[in-house]
DNA sequence: TTGCAAATGCAACACTGTTGCAAATATTGG
DNA sequence: CCAATATTTGCAACAGTGTTGCATTTGCAA
């Protein structure tokens, strides 16, 4: 297992100390954090740079963004994934965690004449195993 | 085809004109329609009400909300929900426009054990033909 | 028609996230 | 190691979303 900061000088970012601090929160957390989680748990970081922080480790990679029930952002580290196209996402409404599925992803559907094809997403969402039996 | 009266006779609720006018925007939605959206659409209405009303419409089953990527609250009428969720729709992310398609809904994936699934959507875009055939 | 519970309007507030800008600092190259 | 520079940070101010308290109004049923 790499160290934080080789982590981040491998995915092309400076290696600063709340880079190291957050990402190193994000990879020890169980579930995925909102920016108060990190906050409460990190007293003495800035608010906005702790936003700028889980920015930057979202657009590195490092990093997964998605938005919980409450419509409160939650990170996650990505950790060693790089190979997320060729897989479904399942999407946790409570914790806003994301998991890999092994379904692959679906068949582009047929379009109306004259439409052009973008992209194809799918969203699954529900609960994960832990919230569930949280929520029973 | 009830009136939107009847509609919130029928769920229990007073029937008040801002319920009237705010279910009326949501039936009348080709989309979820979001807190601003609506005030945007129903500009004498107070805030704090608008919100308040679509709340009571969700309590008595008579809206859906959901979060959308952006952490932002989207509200739409039940019953135009259940009419369009047996297929795909196209959003056009040019003109914004929302299209239905003949696909079917792809088949809930399987998921690991302890998992709850809530629902599978899918996201199709790309440009509609409009969009097209002005941006060749 | 009247009484009352429910709904409204308004002000104030809390939380989440963003922007602008000056000061600090991580990296690079000598 | 030192200096140059592009990033990053800290701070203040701001914008958007959603909530709460409370006095007033109103839908509706008795
Ligand atoms: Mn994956
Ligand atoms: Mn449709
Ligand atoms: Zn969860
Ligand atoms: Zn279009």
């Amino acid at each position: 297992m790499s160290a934080t900061p080789d982590l981040l000088r491998a995915a092309g970012v400076k290696v600063t100390p709340g880079r190291v601090r957050v990402l190193a929160a994000l990879l020890a957390a169980a579930q995925p954090l909102s920016h108060a989680d990190l906050e409460a748990q990190l007293p003495d970081a800035d608010r906005v740079t702790l936003y700028r922080v889980l920015d930057s480790l979202v657009a590195c990679g490092l990093a997964l963004k998605a938005v919980d029930a409450r419509g409160v952002f939650r990170f996650s580290a990505s950790a060693t994934q790089r190979e997320h196209g060729g897989h479904v996402h399942f999407r946790c409404t409570d914790c806003g965690g994301v998991f890999c599925l092994k379904t692959s992803p679906p068949p582009p559907p047929k379009l109306p004449r004259g439409f052009r094809l973008g992209a194809v997403e799918m969203d699954v969402h529900g609960t994960c195993a832990q919230c569930a039996r949280r929520t029973p």
